[in-house]
DNA sequence: GTCTATATTTGGATAGAC
DNA sequence: GTCTATCCAAATATAGAC
């Protein structure tokens, strides 16, 4: 029998869950302990069962911020660069599904909230959310200007562009959203920034 | 004699300082006013001579956040816009002055540090940091594309689509600077960006 | 206006019974 | 694993002497 193990599994998810909701919303300082645990029910001191201290739960719920699927496979990259706009094209729907998908969301949120007061996240940002992004998207328009589909020019330069963008979209969209207003005028930038894009940069 | 008062307002002011100067780096919960008052050499208990309470210090704080001198004045925008791509440079350059002006990078550090936390904010940023920066840049792309001097668009979009570069690299600055990182790779950056977009746009 | 002293609250963490 | 009880530290804020 396991069921001790898993109640003591499920109290802890419970714990992450929660934790996840109250720090994306309050930031670290803005969340305590004692919220986290009468929120699911249980004393606050309980919580030191499943975890050492409150930063502890931060790191385990930080931890999943950029786990995001993101990557192509190489093949696929050289398969959709070929076709020039069905690249960037793909490109941007994942971004846009992780923009509006509940647990991203939340993560992104986080990440905008504690971004200036974690030098960790910092780092991660950089490397995780811009460089790989850039390098992704450089070896598409490297491989779009070999074969001579869009102009000629920095691929790197080039995808610094195009993120960018979809950066600043996407964090609009997660201020809207946070004040539970309407994205109506955003939903279709994405596909406007793609449409731009591709008629800047097309042969 | 105004003794008395100078020394008020000189107290006031330095409050002012310091607590800028803290909450752009720890945020409004990570900055207590135990530290802001030992900073300036007085004790906690004294702040409250000059303000009623830590709160209304960082509205104070705030209330120089969208105080940038930003806007061009419609003559300044007739002539530099018919100028084409000057246009453009202008803009860039005041924004890149702004990015690396010390004040204003507190400025900007608090506004993203606190941007999650805050609502009035969220909406100042909207507002002041976004509409009002499309709406002159749109102009000037309504002139060009009238004198076809740009291809034509919408220029509401094409503005999005300029300033949101500019704020991601301003976002990049920012974050190596507060690390005391070189921001020797993002400082051409701004004119790059000048070079690629209006390579996108021209006629 | 600044100081000392103090009230009050909140939050993180531990000890020990069940 | 959870509970009660408790400790400790930090932080906002006020009162009253100088």
């Amino acid at each position: 029998m396991n069921t001790e193990q898993y109640r003591k599994t499920g109290t802890k998810q419970k714990i992450l869950k929660v934790a996840t909701a109250l720090f994306s919303e309050y930031g670290y300082k803005g969340t305590s302990v004692r919220k986290i645990a009468t929120e699911i029910g249980i004393k606050q001191s309980a919580l030191y069962n499943h975890f050492e201290n409150k930063e502890s739960i931060f790191l385990e719920v930080s931890k999943d911020i950029f786990t995001t699927p993101f990557t192509f496979d190489d093949e696929e990259i050289k398969q959709s660069a070929l076709k020039g706009k069905a690249f960037i094209n793909k490109f941007v729907l994942q971004y846009k599904l992780l923009t509006f998908d509940k647990n991203n969301e939340k993560m992104f949120r986080l990440l905008m909230i504690e971004l200036l007061q974690n030098k960790e996240l910092r780092e991660q940002f950089m490397s995780e959310f811009h460089d790989k992004n850039v390098k992704v998207l450089a070896e598409g328009f490297f491989m779009m200007m070999q074969n001579s589909i869009v102009r000629s020019g920095d691929p790197m330069m080039m995808a610094y562009e195009f993120i960018s963008t979809l950066f600043y979209i996407r964090l609009q969209v997660t201020l809207l959203r946070f004040d539970s207003k309407s994205t109506d005028m955003l939903s279709t930038q994405f596909e406007k920034h793609v449409d731009f894009f591709w008629e800047s940069i097309k042969l």
